[in-house]
DNA sequence: CAGTGAGCGAGCTTCCGCTTGACTT
């Protein structure tokens, strides 16, 4: 003790994962414990040769990456002042490797050191697990290391094989690579999908009322009819029928309420209620979580704290009563959960709302309103079914009805669902008996289509992602960017387009048939694939048909857990993985062609010679001719929104008709062309963008001049003001509004300053003030 | 930054999962 005293002596020192819960946790624990925070892993395989060393057992090459040193520095400072180090990052896989590599990196004594979990964030649970350390789970890291170790070799041998194959700078993986599977599969089935229509047939009766008003009833029939004929025989059959109720059926129905949020079902229902991205949802989550309103947001765990529990039901019985309160927990049941944390839920139940930007609040109320709404009781309704005889046919209609006879959780939240709803049953049914007659007002048919698959959003692909067992709460919105940025699949939106349907109508004694008007296939913020996506989608499930596999993750799961208990040998199973898979990938290289999706389109009617569209260097290009010794083909990149396999002969040929000039202005000739980024016209040497409403093979000398004097207005408009003195202080108007720039930095003006009105002094004091707080920082 | 696409060769790209800054005009 003698050799290194020191007046900074930390009795304990604990380290976690994340600042926020050091933060917490510090609060808890008296001065006798230093909390600090490693901010995630501290060491990654190496990036150079895989960072395994395969001839000697896989051997993991482990370093701190450069961001992590100066971390890893302040935690060795602090480890030597410490007399005990206590390793608290969480109670999984991954957890349990950190607070190992933590272990060796910090060089820590075994004796000086001790392991301790907990799965939430209160007094009770930390004091707990204080009083029962362990050690590191060696098996637990061994699993850790085994997933590891494999997802490096599967995205460091399949990406050059793609880089070789297909595309540079391509990547695949584990998870991303079934993730653009799952979009390729749901496309294809679009594609394979033949609408089918068919006649839906619904009436309206009412009760002939003696004295009282007559009462209305909408029912549908049971059978839908394939053929405008059989539809009209049927309203044929019905002009002379009687009607009368055959059957009133009453059931108790009872909902319950959906447990609280997990990452995954945070993402999907502000999604849906909110139209939030899951980026968006992610990073307004990760500031709710900083400023202590909510607990953890990466989590797979339903589970909710005795705490929780009981301060949500203090609060449900204050507010709602006690017969609105069940307190209840829940169980996950989903594929591979590690549950090291509780349920995304409010941290202070009695706050219904907060303060912040209208995003915190709304996502803040989302995750109070599903809490406390999962501690409250079922909802009971009572639903109605009454079945109407028709005279002469053995046809039924049938309305049905929900009444609500306590709403329970629903006065605080109700789940929504991916699929559009059809057409909501009715409310109250006005009050029958078995064999009243039904006076028949009208009945129609109208023409419908089966709807076709529907494509992901990025949220459900989350769902279906956590379903197959794919991917970590931590994962879900990175995989899903990373994809987009790789160019294998496109978020976009569809306008629809519009379809005639018919409608064939029964009232009194007529039949008669109109056409009705009917929007369909309308989408916002769908996933579809790109035609790179495809190809490196098809060139993946030809050679490595068992990593794409809907089970691969789910199997290798498997024998990481195996791994875990002590069963079975690490080193062993990555072996038996590795021999065949790599055996694949040095086949794929030798004999596979480069995978081009090429296509022959047709002939060039000009020259006679092929055109053809495949994937180059750069992306999707059409070709005319072929390369050979004596001649060059020529080349066109595709335009935005064609693709290989959609694209017609006529439209690749009028790729080929740019660029092209369109006439002159200032005695330089004006030529429109397709660039990098989009349509454009140039003009002495410049480029100016052009409008989305305009087309490069139709624009006319006039418009492109506008163009290009709208664009000079806006340069002009740009300069606000600049100072004799300090000619490289500018004040301009930017994309976000007025700003300074100055030394190739830029700043923003205050508030209330007008920047016309700023003068030199004024603009260096707010340089001299942001550049001081950045360094401050 | 508005091309490129033949071929050579150097040097780069890439995974999943754990975390938050850095940027944010």
């Amino acid at each position: 003790m003698n050799e290194h005293v020191s007046e900074n002596m930390i009795e304990n020192l604990v380290i976690v994962e994340s600042p926020a819960k050091a933060k917490t946790i510090e609060r808890f624990l008296g001065k006798a414990y230093t909390v600090k925070s490693s901010f995630g892993h501290i060491r990654d395989l190496a990036k150079k040769n895989l960072g395994i060393d395969i001839e000697e057992g896989f051997t993991p090459r482990y370093v701190v990456p450069v961001d992590k040193k100066k971390i890893v520095k302040e935690l060795k400072e602090l480890v030597r002042d410490s007399s005990m180090v206590w390793l608290a990052t969480d109670e999984d896989r991954e957890g349990e490797a950190i607070a190992w590599h933590l272990f060796e990196e910090l060089g820590l004594e075994k004796e000086k050191t001790r392991r301790i979990v907990f799965h939430e964030i209160t007094r009770d649970a930390i004091v707990n697990a204080l009083e029962s350390p362990r050690f590191i789970d060696t098996n637990l890291v061994n699993a850790q290391q085994a997933r590891r170790v494999l997802d490096r070799l599967v995205g460091f041998e399949l990406s050059p094989l793609l880089w070789k194959k297909v595309k540079p700078s391509l990547s695949a993986g584990r998870v991303q690579s079934v993730a653009v599977k799952l979009i390729v599969e749901k496309e294809r089935e679009i594609q394979q999908f033949r609408p089918r229509n068919y006649f839906r047939v619904t009436g309206i009766f009412s009760t002939p009322g003696a004295g009282e008003a007559p009462a209305r009833l909408k029912a549908e029939l049971s059978k839908r009819f394939s053929s405008r004929e059989e539809a009209t025989a049927f309203l044929e059959r019905c002009r002379n029928s009687r009607f009368s109720v055959e059957n009133i059926e009453t059931k108790p129905l009872k909902k319950s309420p959906a447990p609280p949020f997990t990452t995954s079902t945070l993402q999907q229902e502000a999604s849906r209620k909110l139209g939030f991205s899951v980026n968006q949802t992610m990073s307004v989550a990760q500031r709710l979580y900083e400023s202590g309103k909510i607990t953890y947001m990466r989590t797979d765990s339903v589970n909710l704290s005795k705490l929780a529990i009981g301060s949500a039901a203090g609060k449900i019985r204050a507010t709602y009563g006690e017969e609105y309160l069940k307190s209840r927990n829940f169980s996950t049941r989903t594929k591979g959960a590690q549950e090291a944390h509780e349920a995304i839920r409010p941290t202070y139940l009695d706050h219904a709302t907060i303060e912040g930007n209208r995003a915190e609040q709304r996502l803040y109320e989302l995750i109070w309103k599903r809490t406390i709404a999962s501690q409250m009781s079922e909802a009971r309704l009572e639903k109605t079914t009454i079945t109407i005889a028709i005279s002469g046919a053995p046809e039924k209609f049938a309305a049905s009805g929900e009444v609500l006879l306590f709403d329970g959780f629903l006065k605080v939240y109700m789940e929504s669902t991916d699929e559009e709803q059809e057409e909501e049953s009715s409310g109250l049914l006005p009050p029958l008996k078995v064999n009243d007659p039904l006076q028949r007002e009208s009945i129609e048919a109208a023409e419908r289509s089966t709807q076709q698959p529907v494509r992901y959003t990025e949220a459900s692909l989350v769902k279906k992602m956590e379903e197959l067992g794919i991917g970590r709460p931590s994962t879900y919105a990175p995989t899903i960017s990373t994809i987009q940025q790789r160019e294998y699949v496109v978020k976009e939106d569809r306008k629809g387009s519009i379809r005639e349907m018919m409608q064939i109508l029964l009232k009194g004694e007529d039949i008669t048939s109109s056409m009705v008007r009917e929007k369909y296939g309308y989408e916002k913020g769908k996933l579809s694939p790109t035609d790179i996506g495809t190809v490196v989608n098809n060139f993946l499930e030809q050679h490595f048909q068992n990593i794409m596999d809907y089970n691969f993750t789910a199997s290798v799961e498997k024998e990481f857990d195996e791994i875990a208990v002590g069963k079975l040998n690490w080193p062993s199973m990555i072996e038996r993985f590795y021999q065949p898979f790599h055996s694949k990938v040095d086949t794929a290289t030798r004999t596979s062609e480069r995978s081009k999706g090429e296509k022959v389109l047709g002939k060039d009617p000009e020259s006679g010679k092929p055109v053809s569209v495949k994937i180059g260097r750069f992306g999707p290009i059409a070709q005319i001719g072929e390369a050979t010794d004596q001649e060059k083909p020529r080349f066109a990149s595709l335009l935005k929104g064609q693709s290989l396999e959609h694209i017609t002969l006529e439209e690749a040929l009028d790729l080929f008709r740019l660029p092209r000039t369109i006439g002159h202005f200032e005695g330089e000739e004006l030529v429109v062309g397709v660039g990098k980024y989009g349509p454009y016209v140039r003009h002495k040497s410049k480029f100016f963008s052009l409008a989305k409403s305009d087309d490069p093979y139709t624009i006319q000398e006039e418009r492109a001049i506008e163009i290009i004097m709208d664009k000079r207005a806006r340069e002009e408009n740009r300069n606000i003001k600049q100072f004799e003195e300090e000619p490289g202080l500018q004040i301009l108007n930017g994309r976000y509004g007025p700003y300074i720039t100055f030394q190739k930095k830029n700043y923003r003006i205050p508030r209330g300053k007008k920047p016309e009105e700023l003068t030199l002094e004024e603009c260096r004091e707010i340089i001299k003030k942001a550049d001081a707080k950045k360094s401050s920082k």
